[in-house]
DNA sequence: ACCGGTAGACTGGTCTGACCAGTAAACCAG
DNA sequence: CTGGTTTACTGGTCAGACCAGTCTACCGGT
């Protein structure tokens, strides 16, 4: 005989749960509005404090956003990467995700993303790669702050062309968090022109596979520059983790 | 010359940060008690609601629990991937995602999964998996809900001997999804006996190239299995963006 | 006809004070 | 020493109030 532990059901969390089901299904869509505090709290059937404190989960979710004085109430937010994010990045700094995670991580999602967009990209999509790679070389004059930037959009732009919005966020958020993690470290290293350059040959590598549709070429390469420029951030012992992704 | 939007910050918003702040410089550890509410609200000199608000705020990130009747006050929780897989489960909900999307990142994720646990697999995860198998093979008999249980724990054990809970978060949220979009579907199967026994094998023969070490073929076994057993529900158009992981 | 200012009816943010059900620890009777 | 009971708290919820801010619709001046 299996028993449960119970735990009641706060109000509060109930209204929460309405509410997210309603996103869910798509009876309320990126920006909608919803009713005010006080006509909630009248549906509902709670205290505005309850009414309150819901959507104060909902605004920590990033899935609502509201504004004081708005007459038409408080707005519903498109699903964003950011709450994502901001969880990610906590357990990184808790220390219970290490950098070896991470790589491995983004080392599947760009490996899976390069194959995928090589084999399904558009002409737009070269076109909008082509425009990136341009950024970066136009950004290796002007800073690293510039061309790390350029360098993001290029690997958005791989994402976006497998079409898959998993792979564009999930990819968005690891990469976003590995660079704080190692962003110190960067802004220190003596030479960043030649590592500029390093990435800058890389990309066009990577690009003419894709254009090529070859998708094996442009996977093995995105993983191996991981491996490259990354794996010296690594614990030694730990490096061991990378290798069978290479294989 | 740039201006940045001003918005003003909310009181309730200083509480989170001065708490958070606490947490991650590491003044406040896991397990220690936060002040009861009527404490805190003299410590910050705010209203009752604006702590509760943040309290729940920072309850939504999982960082602390409180309980009513406490008198050791909210509890701070060690840093745990719970928040991590709410909000990726929210994510891959809102964004009303389709089958072949879903399908195309679990075919990623589970194929790399099945790559890297082969490669780093101890004999306590091998232990695991068989026992895993051993309840499939048990609820072969007694029932799908039961079969299908023990077909999850199977996965996740895959997931874990990774070593990457991104692995095992990721993996749990993507099939859970799925398995929301199709569940009815797979309730008015025909032949469901046959259907288990089939994945039955399935299992058996990864967990035989797992053995091997040989995550090349566990890889391949995995999202071809995927691929033949989820494909049908894919929209006829949309298959070919499965097509090149299964190459 | 247009425009600028204004009045009013809202909004969310915050505070106060109250009540309840629940917990835990101290107390007390057996 | 044990088992109930008291007591002083806790968090959860509600009601009501005030404020600063924002829209909107109206209105008077040009």
């Amino acid at each position: 005989m299996e028993f449960e532990p119970v735990a009641p059901v706060r109000a509060y969390q109930r209204v929460v749960e309405q509410i997210e089901e309603a996103v869910f299904s798509g009876r309320i869509k990126p920006g909608d509005r919803l009713p005010s505090e006080r006509e909630l709290m009248v549906q509902f059937d709670v205290g505005r404090s309850t009414v309150r404190e819901a959507l104060r989960v909902l605004q920590a979710a990033e899935m609502i956003r509201s504004r004081p004085g708005d007459p038409r109430g408080p707005e519903v937010l498109a699903a964003s990467p950011a709450a994502l994010h901001r969880s990610m990045h906590r357990l990184a700094r808790a220390d219970h995700l290490g950098l070896s995670e991470l790589l491995q991580f983004r080392m599947v999602l760009d490996g899976s993303a390069h194959l995928l967009a090589a084999q399904l990209r558009t002409e737009e999509h070269l076109a909008e790669l082509d425009a990136a790679l341009e950024a970066m070389r136009a950004g290796v004059s002007r800073g690293f702050a510039e061309f790390s930037h350029a360098d993001v959009a290029f690997h958005e732009a791989i994402a976006r062309a497998t079409g898959n919005p998993l792979l564009v966020i999930s990819g968005e958020v690891v990469r976003g968090v590995v660079l704080e993690l190692i962003e110190d470290k960067l802004e220190h290293a003596d030479d960043r022109t030649a590592l500029m350059r390093n990435w800058l040959t890389h990309h066009e590598e990577v690009l003419e596979a894709i254009r090529d549709s070859d998708g094996e070429r442009a996977s093995r390469l995105a993983k191996q520059a991981l491996y490259d420029n990354y794996a010296e951030y690594v614990p030694e012992g730990q490096r061991r983790l990378l290798l069978p992704l290479l294989a």
